[in-house]
RNA sequence: CGGGGCGUAGCGCAGCCCGGUAGCGCGCCUGCUUUGGGAGCAGGAUGUCGGAGGUUCGAAUCCUCUCGCCCCGACCA
């Protein structure tokens, strides 16, 4: 390609409306263009890019025995209504209506669909097992899309979906997915992590996400640095401390702490640690029952723990607070409250103080050497409803957890029988039995992927593409162009040798002074680059450079194809 | 949804407080010079100042409403 006839579009300054460096990069590259907030326009040299992931994605895929197909971006509501999910979506689904006033939604993914297609089409065990999967473009209408194509309301999403005569066939698919993923992220030149999952509101049972390392990513990882053992923070479980619960040695106490309403604030105020501080969250159950949660000061509640401990829970607003214990907002506590009307559950660090810090259900009060037993009844329940922070012990008990941030390229779920049981699907089985299938679901945020990589591969000059993803193998950079004679020979007859091999170059033939021509090379992240002059060419040499490295070397006019061979090869992340 | 911020040329911004008819840098166009790291000089084009309404002799500037975009937001009971 010559760089005259395609089209670049690059940014000395970035838009203000970029937070993340990838975000930055992506708009000031060219590579996309902002539509509306969450929808961008590929431009041809970011196309280019999504592309090769989704070559890649494809390889891999179809290397697992996966099968391609398409299925509609637009899907009919009654589908969704089989599930019960046209309701629970909720706002995230865009829904829309068509000339006959009939409900559809642009899909936010495609069980449904799929199990459509299936109960249609599968009607026997021998069929079995299948595994069907696209690339297509998704919609879901997020609270707040930001960062660009990270987490843009449109996105293309690669997902597939596998159907099984027993459980036994998808977990063998499952671990074949894994490892397609593995393949897939590696080709990429991706640093990422397989984690424990929680399944989220998809539902199913066992589950990984594949994680991008990135400290600007979104979800939090526990993992342990001295064993194999990672997983979602909202999954990692909380050790309960180890050893009894100290015996009380100080009384309880009164303490006025006017404007102390936070437990960082009190515990700085009384001079104690926060770790002696116990804060009270009140809340209901599904079924409106009232329930106060006691967590240690420092430590936060975790929405997926509680969920499964008190179905239904709700944090209560200030009213319900004021009606249950009076306007104490910033004084609450366990003491003194009517257990007959307020269950109590403690998470299990909690649980396990002596002589505590808590609010004493009066502005502006706290109590001090508050104990179980004495000054108020054991919970009702002690559990782990906390997020795991770093330091804590290793659920695996091998030491002690860290934790990092990931951005979600990649989930993988065992469905089980959710979707094909509600969508009614069934086929016959060796016994001519009718039953219903399992369910795989596997799924890649492939316009993710480049914003994820881009995050974990970029310099002060701009990206520095893994070679599988790069929108081009080479650029050519010719100094003078127009001038010289010499060099326009030279570097026509390198571009032609290397396309004849097959070598996708970018020749830079724009009239830009050579600072121009370079920069942009650099910004759009093309992995190698000749640089051909005069100064070289009468030496018989030509500059060759990688994107990733500081200084160029100079490599004889004859031996650049194989030069750029061996690095391209080199550079191939298998 | 709640809180905060911003909408002025393609991009980055100033002007707004204190009303007088819009400016800077980059980019773009033309010419000359230049040519191994985002050139120099000269000339030029480009704005319904997000939109609507109001106040005023006069509004980018003040007021009201609206639309869009960006950032933050479990709880701290």
């Amino acid at each position: 390609m010559r760089a005259s006839q395609f089209f670049m579009s690059t940014l000395k300054e970035a838009p203000g409306e970029a937070e993340l460096v990838s975000h930055q990069l992506m708009l000031r590259a060219g590579l996309i263009r902002r539509l509306g907030s969450g929808l961008y326009t590929w431009m041809p040299l970011g196309l280019r890019v999504l592309r090769r992931v989704e070559a890649v994605v494809r390889e891999e895929m179809s290397r697992a025995g996966a099968l391609e197909l398409l299925m509609p971006a637009v899907q009919p509501a009654e589908l969704w209504q089989e599930t019960g999910r046209w309701d629970q979506f909720g706002e995230q689904m865009l829904k829309i209506r068509d000339r006959h006033e009939r409900d559809f939604c642009f899909g936010p993914t495609h069980e449904e669909v799929i199990c459509d297609v299936a109960r249609r089409e599968i009607r026997s065990y021998r069929q079995l097992p299948v595994n069907f999967y696209q690339i297509q473009m998704k919609f879901r209408d997020e609270i707040r899309p930001r960062f660009g194509v990270m987490r843009a309301r449109e996105f293309l999403m690669k997902d597939a979906y596998s159907f099984h005569e027993d459980y036994a066939s998808l977990q063998a698919t499952y671990e074949r997915m894994y490892a397609a993923y593995t393949a897939i992220f590696r080709r990429l030149g991706l640093v990422f992590r397989a984690v424990a999952a929680d399944t989220g509101a998809i539902g199913g049972s066992g589950s990984h996400e594949f994680h991008v390392l990135a400290d600007s990513g979104e979800d939090a990882i526990a993992y342990c640095p001295d064993s194999p053992y990672i997983s979602n923070v909202e999954l990692a479980e909380a050790l309960a401390p180890a050893g009894e619960r100290p015996a009380p040695s100080q009384a309880l106490a009164r303490r006025d702490t006017p404007g102390k309403t936070t437990c960082a604030d009190v515990a700085a105020f009384l001079q104690l640690p926060v770790t002696q501080t116990i804060k009270a969250l009140l809340g209901k159950d599904g079924e409106g029952a009232a329930v106060l949660l006691l967590l240690r000061g420092d430590h936060d509640l975790n929405d997926v723990k509680i969920g499964k401990v008190v179905p239904g829970w709700q944090l209560a607003s200030d009213a319900e607070i004021t009606e249950l214990l009076g306007p104490v907002r910033g004084y609450m506590g366990p003491v003194g409250i009517d257990r007959s009307r307020i269950r109590v559950v403690a998470d299990r660090s909690a649980a396990h103080l002596a002589d505590f810090v808590c609010g004493a259900n009066a502005a502006p009060v706290h109590l001090t050497g508050v104990n179980f037993g004495r000054d108020l009844p054991e919970p009702d329940l002690v559990a782990d409803i906390r997020n795991v922070l770093a330091g804590d012990p290793s659920p695996d008990g091998q030491g002690l957890l860290a934790l990092a941030r990931g951005i979600e390229v990649g989930h993988i779920f065992q469905l089980r029988t959710k979707y094909s049981n509600a969508m009614q699907v069934s086929f016959l089985d060796r016994n001519g039995k009718a039953t219903t299938p399992e369910m795989g679901c596997y799924g890649i945020g492939v316009s993710r992927v480049v914003a994820a990589a881009i995050e974990q591969n970029h310099d002060a000059r701009g990206i520095r593409f893994p070679r599988a993803l790069a929108p081009f193998d080479v650029s050519l950079i010719p100094m003078g162009l127009g001038r010289s004679e010499l060099v326009r020979e030279a570097t026509e007859a390198l571009y032609a040798t290397l396309q004849a091999a097959g070598i996708d170059v970018l020749l830079d033939d724009r009239d830009e002074r050579p600072g121009v021509l370079l920069a942009d090379q650099e910004l759009i992240g093309v992995p190698f680059r000749f640089v051909i002059g005069e100064r070289g060419l009468k030496e018989g040499v030509l500059e060759f450079q990688a994107r990733d490295q500081e200084e160029a070397v100079k490599v004889p006019v004859a031996e650049a194809l194989a030069t750029l061979q061996a690095a391209l090869q080199a550079a191939q992340t298998v």
